[in-house]
DNA sequence: AGGCTCAGACCGACCGGTCGGTTAAACCGA
DNA sequence: TCGGTTTAACCGACCGGTCGGTCTGAGCCT
């Protein structure tokens, strides 16, 4: 690795928080700089618009939550208990985050719904991708007869998604962790008691 | 009504949307001043600050949405019937909104938690009224016999709204409707299955 | 190893435009 | 004519972005 994709691995690691609290329109060429320590030359030396930085930091932001979730669920083998790690992993969004300021997906997804078409359809593909793996876990489940067969497993994903990521938009409101507590017993049930065998 | 209250609910009526689908940061004064026809001086002479404008705003754009709930809640006398009302009601900050850019009170939250105390304030106490409301319905209908009692209304309330708040930025990230739709049937399932006698 | 070179990294000054906000004068209906 | 309302001009600060130039360290040649 170069000093230079150094830097720019340093930069999307120091804007990432920046962009996730304030928001596109709220974080500021100069709140950047202020993060990172460093002058508007140096960089635009590695991006070349305002937007260009935000599209990475929240690629960065992804991936990162992508691989303690990954982490997270390898240790588990059986349906049921992966979809359970999926639920406790909502618990880091609020309480332990790589990237302070909730959950990225849901912050660029209210953000950038009327506004930026780009980071949009950047949210679009990422919660694509959150609701496929959380639905081939189902799937894979039901092939393995670990997880009952419902109607409609993409539906099945999208309630838990919309459940959990509520959760954390109310414990970020009121800085509480009990709802999104809350919410994940519900997930929980839910899980436990129309997918458990 | 004074020309000068007339005009005040004027500017309301056309800033709350821009607000709502812009949010604060992004929203310019403007972007106010074309959307109201006015200048500068002309707004100012109503509202201190931007900021001020736009805690006004929000009351304005919750009380809308509040009178549309009333006036659909009040017809429904069984408590069951109730609460699927006001599932229903979901229906309009996507489909039939009087103010655009879907819920304003999931758009302010996601927005100020980090940033702006006062707006945050103002979603908090909105949606402390919203879970209330809920609540009570619930609690009234286990006095008339009319809903089954639970461990916990208001931990209910919460499950129910942040599951139609996640249902609505589903819904508005992909601009479609049925995800929101996906939503509001768990919803259901959830009042008939566990509520209903 | 020592010296030279040069691309890449970074800085600081600056650009035109827009930000939120102020003010005095003009407008206008009662 | 008088008071509330609105306009037009203006303010300093800050916005995102550009650019010329300096610094530095890795690679190469001897």
């Amino acid at each position: 690795m170069t000093k230079g994709q150094d830097t720019k691995e340093r930069i999307l690691e120091l804007a990432a928080p920046v962009f996730n609290t304030k928001g596109y329109a709220g974080a500021s060429l100069a709140d950047i700089l202020e993060a990172t320590g460093l002058r508007k030359g140096g960089l635009y030396n590695h991006f070349a618009s305002k937007e260009e930085l935000a599209l990475a930091a929240f690629d960065w932001s992804v991936d990162q939550l992508n691989s303690r979730w990954r982490t997270s669920v390898a240790g588990k083998r059986h349906a049921i208990d992966r979809l359970l790690a999926v639920v406790d992993m909502f618990n880091d969004y609020y309480s332990n985050p790589i990237v302070p300021g909730g959950c990225p997906i849901l912050n660029t997804a209210v953000e950038s719904d009327d506004t930026n078409p780009l980071l949009r359809k950047r949210a679009q593909e990422k919660m694509d991708r959150m609701r496929e793996t959380v639905a081939t876990i189902m799937r894979k489940g039901v092939e393995r007869g670990e997880v009952r067969a419902v109607p409609d497993f993409d539906e099945m994903a999208v309630e838990l998604i919309a459940l959990l990521e509520g959760g954390i938009m109310l414990s970020k409101l009121y800085g509480d962790a009990k709802h999104l507590k809350t919410a994940q017993a519900r997930a929980r049930k839910i899980i436990q008691s129309e997918l458990k065998i």
